[in-house]
DNA sequence: GAAACTTATAGAAGCGCTTCGATAAATCAA
DNA sequence: TTGATTTATCGAAGCGCTTCTATAAGTTTC
């Protein structure tokens, strides 16, 4: 019974001698290798089922020089941001990482990370067969990374030609301002910060092709960027001030980012500016507040879990061809973007 | 240099030999345990530091039968809410694990638990040393955990008279309430959803305590439970309209979250109802959103990342204890309570 | 000044696995 | 038929540590 109190661990000895067989075929069943008979490994298995054994994570690590963890790396900031962005990501990976039999190990950095000081223990005692970064992180870390020649996968971010999965931006924006222009929309603004962040950046790129391709060639006095490193309410609180009062008269916003659009609604509602009526609003990520704001947000939805399951699925083949030592630089480079979704609600 | 490709792993043999001593010496300075000579601890520390040692955590797992990993048991859905309130209790036991030398693994669990077939795999597979588990959880759960034999503790939660962290909920709850009756209110009226979950009926009871003393011995009126399984925004929102139509006239409510007091201040919004002219508002919780509200809400700030760090200083205690194999008792059936703090904005 | 500790170090067993031959029977190619 | 392969199993080495035991020298104790 398993509520025997101090019952001695079951090793992979008790279930050779009980089902007849040595170790080595008792471990070959375990990992599903090498060559058993049907009647040996029915044996065993039942020996493994009628005993409880389960292997030991440490022995067999040590034994198979692997650590059977991944290390996702995310920004602490990035971490505890009221809307669960990366959170979810990392959901979606720990949630992928039962079917591979990895453990997530998770490692905040701060946001002033110092090389050398702040190694991630993980990395330092290269407790991880690969890495997750998630987010844009500190350039040093990125190289320190690198140096390591621990396999990794980007999330939301880009390095060299390193394999990343990424959010479709470009086509997103694309696909959000040619919506407003297909409301009538004319003169839009697009509001953002940190454009040094390859997704920022893209979602500009998608409302400047757009604009572009209905005729509006310089856009530059209808884009407003932020001096914040990362988009937030407040900076779209801010950022809508300069807006309004820019002299221009956009009948339209394309934000970032959710956290800025509901900050410029904000400032909106406090400066009885009428949403949708007078200005359209259109966000992205589809956050959770998206639903909640008065009026609802439209917005572009991101499968945030998505994300963090393909993060994993890639590196772990990543691992697993490394292993083979095979077809490995057809495969690493890979860039996956995935698509997103607009979701029109009442705010256009 | 540390950028040599393909460099060999250091092991504790080749510390040994190059400070001229046994792996036993080694190990015991790297443990700090038995006795060193300083000269000899020196040379020991130099060569570590020159060769770039670092210990290979499965084989001292191994060898020494621990597992160096804490486990951090959390309902799925209690971590992607959109307020990270177990998310920062999540980061403070992160952050004050690295002071430990323990990694943290995450194992979210659905609500729906069903015994024997979502045991999450860091208990299956007993590859903790402790676990901590926050918020509630499915019993069986609990029951599974305790059964394992692994020490755990509690965090915003209680359990028969296992160790745990909580908030301290019942004083806040008299705090708040007894700051609202020396504002002058009298009709204060009480929302939650939940009440089997301790916190909130802790707050519930302080509320009514702080009413009694008050003189106001029948509050029950006044008292509105939601059906919800967790008091969020909609929960608030929905409370709302029962408050307002139910032929009381309270002058200020005392909502069981910030989540609840911000639905019920959108209710308000909507039905021109003037907050805190009409009716003031206190959550609790202190979420990010509580400082963006218009008007921004009074709240009882809770100190979530202390929170998680107690929580692990705890349950590392616990494990000392239990190694050396004393004291045991004494110290397990500890319940800390964290004080609060009443954030006065402009919701009052 | 002999018995009893304390301090210091080395050696070796062993933690529970994986994996590399070794061996041998069964199957295949020609 | 015979050598080459494939299938099946086992034994043992070894992964890199911790820790127990042995040994010896230095220090107390009365």
């Amino acid at each position: 019974m398993s509520n025997t109190k101090s019952k001695k661990k079951v090793t992979i000895k008790d279930v050779a001698s009980h089902a007849n067989a040595s170790m080595s075929t008792v471990s070959m069943v375990v990992n599903g290798k090498g060559y058993v008979s049907d009647e040996k490994r029915k044996d065993i298995l039942s020996s493994i089922r009628e005993l409880e054994y389960v292997p030991s994570t440490s022995a067999r690590n040590l034994a198979s020089n692997r650590t059977n963890n991944i290390g996702f790396i995310l920004r602490e900031s990035h971490f505890t941001l009221s809307e669960p962005f990366y959170t979810r990501i990392f959901l979606g990976t720990e949630f992928e990482s039962k079917n591979h039999n990895f453990y997530v190990l998770l490692a905040t950095v701060t946001d002033d990370y110092q090389k050398g000081m702040d190694t991630p223990r993980l990395l330092k005692e290269r407790n991880v067969d690969g890495i997750i970064i998630a987010g844009k992180v500190n350039q040093d870390l990125l190289m320190e990374v690198e140096d390591s020649g621990i396999p990794f996968v980007l999330v939301d971010y880009q390095y060299k030609s390193y394999p990343c999965i990424t959010v479709d931006n470009l086509n997103a924006g694309i696909e959000a301002v040619r919506y407003l222009i297909e409301k009538g929309h004319s003169e839009i603004a697009f509001i953002g910060a940190d454009l040094s962040h390859p997704s920022i950046s893209a979602r500009l790129e998608g409302y400047q092709l757009s604009m572009l391709k209905a005729g509006y060639k310089d856009t530059s006095h209808l884009i407003f960027i932020g001096e914040d490193q990362f988009p937030t309410l407040q900076t779209g609180y801010d950022l809508a001030g300069k807006v309004f009062t820019s002299g221009e008269k956009p009948t339209a916003v394309f934000c970032a980012n959710d956290a800025m659009a509901l900050g410029l609604m904000k400032y909106a509602e406090q400066k009885k500016i009428k949403i949708p009526e007078e200005v359209a609003v259109i966000g992205f990520d589809d956050v959770e507040g998206a639903k909640f704001s008065s009026p609802q947000l439209t917005t572009v939805r991101v499968f945030k879990e998505q994300i963090g399951e393909l993060a994993l699925q890639h590196l772990a083949q990543l691992l697993e061809d490394d292993f083979k030592n095979d077809t490995k630089y057809e495969r690493s480079n890979h860039m996956l973007k995935i698509p997103t979704q607009l979701v029109i609600r009442e705010s256009t």
